[in-house]
DNA sequence: AACACGGGGGT
DNA sequence: ACCCCAGTGTT
């Protein structure tokens, strides 16, 4: 869960993952869909599979022991050098340096390594923290590195007149501890985009994205991108006719929701409408009351727009992270 | 080595 | 608006 997740934003799934699942062999007996769940909002989605997918192995050829050998660890879907390392050095306290974020941020600049945070840069620290790491403490050096990063060696405004090693730091000598490591730079795409809550029977109508790629396997409201030239509503009908073959009728909006990925930022545009033609279910498509939309997995932006569909149905207020 | 892959929070 | 986060897998 912490991979490229803040501490704060993963505690209360932890928490809740770990009453779920206390073991190897209760993730391996839940259904994905219900995993998914559990990991919605946390982002990187598959982490959850790769996990899942990790507790089948070890329960199937392991007897549901997770293995203490580097190689062994890294084989395992989802799990890298920095998990393994962390795997082992933090739990049994084997020798194991963990590079990730903190550390390469901490060892930079006591270094003043001004170049970017690359390979090469990461040979250099793992050379340097091969003399620094105390070969019977390995756990407790680690995670005061990473806390030196995250509390006192900050991303920006680093706290050099808290930190411990001040006088050690290269950067810090030469007052260069807000130029290192370099920024990095960011491309920002635009996307606008229309989406269609269709409402039959007093259900609407969910889709499940594709098993691969972005938000894979999640669900969401049929639609897609507005294209130059077109309003909100004709790419919205433009969208739905193929998509689904049918044409919107009476769209009311409902609710606008700006969401920002890594690569790019959508602008979701939210419509109630009803449909004209055929609309059969299908594994992929499905009718759901509004109440029981909350048992599915949605994106961060989709979750945002049921709740006010919820909201606006006046059945109950939204909760943080439904079931 | 570069890119895909989320979402929340800080500044 | 921009940057970053207890990285990993694929190309």
């Amino acid at each position: 869960m912490l991979q490229q997740t803040t501490v704060e934003a993963v505690i209360p799934y932890y928490r809740r993952w770990v009453k779920s699942y206390p073991d190897l062999a209760a993730l391996d007996r839940a259904p994905l869909s219900r995993v998914l769940k559990d990991w919605q909002g946390l982002g990187y989605y598959e982490r959850a599979r790769n996990l899942k997918a990790a507790a089948r192995i070890l329960v199937a050829g392991n007897g549901g022991r997770v293995p203490d050998g580097f190689e062994e660890l890294v084989r395992l879907p989802g799990i890298g050098p920095y998990t393994a390392a962390a795997i082992l050095s933090l739990a049994l306290n084997r020798p194991y340096p963990v590079l990730e974020a903190n550390v390469r941020r901490v060892m930079a600049r006591l270094l003043r390594l001004r170049g970017p945070l690359d390979g090469r840069a990461d040979r250099k620290i793992a050379s340097a923290l091969s003399s620094l790491l105390p070969r019977r403490n390995a756990g407790q050096f680690n995670q005061a590195l990473m806390e030196l990063g995250a509390l006192v060696c900050r991303p920006a405004s680093p706290r050099c007149v808290s930190c411990p090693v001040a006088s050690y730091c290269s950067a810090r000598r030469r007052g260069e501890q807000d130029s290192i490591p370099p920024r990095k730079t960011k491309p920002a795409l635009r996307v606008t985009a229309a989406v269609a809550v269709i409402r039959r029977n007093g259900k609407v109508l969910i889709q499940k994205r594709p098993d691969k790629g972005l938000l894979a396997g999640l669900w969401e409201f049929p639609g897609g991108k507005v294209e130059p030239g077109e309003t909100l509503e004709s790419a919205l009908r433009r969208e739905i006719r193929e998509e689904l073959g049918v044409e919107v009728r009476d769209p009311v909006f409902l609710a606008r929701v700006k969401h920002a990925y890594t690569k790019y930022r959508v602008d979701l545009h939210a419509f109630l409408c009803r449909a004209a033609g055929a609309l059969r279910p299908s594994p992929r498509r499905l009718w759901v009351k509004p109440a029981a939309l909350r048992s599915y997995a949605f994106p961060a932006g989709s979750a945002k727009i049921v709740e006010k569909l919820i909201g606006s149905d006046g059945r109950s207020r939204p909760r943080a992270h439904g079931r």
